[in-house]
RNA sequence: GUGAGUGUAGCUCAAUGGUUAGAGCACUGGACUGUGGCUCCAGGUGUUGGGGGUUCGAGUCCCCUCACUCACCCCA
């Protein structure tokens, strides 16, 4: 054990895996922008009222997970636990909804939530997610979920599933939860405590227990989109068939809940079979009230977000992990040659090639060790008889092949390569 | 917050309560004096996670603690 550890549930990343998380970065953000989604960086922190308003205040995040602190300023502030809302802050204060609709932003960077880490459950974890404000046709709710999988796909994830439901408005759910709380009332004392908890307060989340004798219990109990209300079924019913068109492999979850307050309508939710307990690699929804809810006038919108780690774990299993490597390395003999390799190494990296030199009094043979251990494509030689000559040699480590170059024609030598 | 499992070298792992705790990989150097990979040789590999207890004697048994892992819980 060293003497200073990173916190429990942080993590550091680096290579080799940090060029997992730059593939599916990179991948992400190249999608995003042929869709037109455009960057934007909100801070980490935020009024701890922004995420107990838009999340719910009897949400687990609110009532126990959050980095909450009161700053210098007698300040309640929060890490972020997750990234619509401060996103949509970010709209509302900046008065985004004055521009053309809809506008489409995408955001990345680290999450916090205290909770008990896991397989696929940090205390910090990295979202790289996505939010369209301004629209309600069903369509952008169909085209972020081929969004979504142009990304996976292109990543070459294989055996993901794409579970949707939808969870109605304001208007239909009580309904629901209604005939929901009927269905349950005579077998309610069959269930777990915990679902018997949630029977008081938020009912629909019984049908997420994964307890055997819960789910037997409920099977049969109502499905919400039997429930929807006029506006809410031919929006989903649109979606559906939009999907088709687009032969979109989706499946309906009817026990797919929510955890958050915000969300309307469409929700959906992307697995693996190859991760753990905690399955989902992207999940998003609709929040048709949010902005309003922040003070801004009613603006449809819709968002998901994926997770860097899961992501890349799935990455680290079908991946070959390609570490990049030097382009030269120059291995030098004296004092005189080991001076002339800082130069000729700072002008090849001037032209963008990367260049790697020996140091201290390393024998050759150890240099050239280093060479092959770093991968590098070529040796440049330079020693006592090089100096006099004026010609270095190179090899490429390769086939063994090498060969002269006059020092005048190093940068075009490799430039050509 | 609850439960279970695991902590030995940088990594993967051995060692019946009994001498000075080992192997492979990796790392550094040498054999090869200015030429990598292959082979061979040599060499750091360490408060056995930490603390306390039982014992003539603890890596091994007991207690506490910490960390990690998995699950519950929760979740974009």
């Amino acid at each position: 054990m060293t003497k200073y550890n990173a916190l429990r549930g942080f993590q550091d990343i680096f290579p080799p895996e940090i060029y997992l998380w730059q593939r599916v970065e990179k991948t992400a953000k190249e999608v995003f922008l042929t869709y037109g989604f455009q960057e934007l960086k909100p801070p980490i922190i935020e009024s701890t009222e922004i995420f107990i308003r838009s999340i719910g205040e009897t949400s687990d995040i609110v009532e126990k997970e959050m980095y909450t602190f009161t700053d210098k300023g007698g300040r309640s502030v929060t890490l972020r636990p997750e990234g619509t809302a401060p996103v949509v802050r970010c709209y509302v204060q900046n008065r985004l909804y004055n521009l053309p609709s809809p506008q489409k932003f995408f955001y990345s960077g680290p999450m916090f939530r205290y909770e008990r880490p896991q397989r696929g459950r940090l205390r910090q974890f990295y979202h790289i997610g996505i939010e369209a404000l301004g629209i309600s046709d069903p369509k952008i709710d169909a085209e972020i979920l081929l969004m979504l999988r142009t990304i996976f796909d292109r990543l070459n994830l294989r055996g993901l599933s794409y579970e949707l439901n939808s969870i109605g408005c304001e208007r239909c759910r009580p309904n629901y939860k209604k005939a929901l709380m009927d269905f349950l009332k005579d077998r309610i004392n069959g269930f777990c405590s915990d679902c018997k908890r949630r029977y008081e307060f938020n009912p629909m989340r019984i049908l997420d227990c994964k307890i055997k004798e819960c789910m037997k219990l409920r099977v049969g109990s109502p499905k919400m989109t039997d429930f929807l209300c006029e506006g809410c079924k031919v929006h989903f019913d649109t979606l559906l068939s939009l999907l088709r068109f687009a032969e979109f492999p989706y499946s309906i979850n009817h026990d797919m809940v929510r955890g958050l307050d915000y969300y309307t309508r469409t929700t959906f939710e992307v697995r693996s079979k190859q991760l753990g307990a905690q399955n989902a690699v992207a999940a998003g929804g609709r929040y048709d009230r949010l902005v309003e809810e922040f003070g801004g006038p009613p603006t449809p919108a819709v968002g998901f977000a994926i997770g860097m780690e899961r992501v890349s774990e799935l990455l680290s299993y079908s991946d070959k992990i390609e570490i990049p490597s030097p382009e030269v390395f120059i291995a030098t003999i004296g004092t005189s040659a080991a001076n002339e390799s800082l130069v000729i190494a700072s002008n090849l990296r001037n032209k963008g090639i990367w260049t790697e030199i020996g140091y201290s009094k390393n024998s050759l043979k150890s240099q050239l060790r280093k060479a092959d251990r770093l991968s590098a494509h070529y040796v440049l030689i330079i020693g006592e008889d090089e100096l006099k000559t004026g010609k270095l040699k190179w090899k490429r480590l390769s086939d063994g092949s090498q060969g002269d170059v006059a020092i005048s024609k190093v940068l075009e030598f490799f430039e050509r390569r």
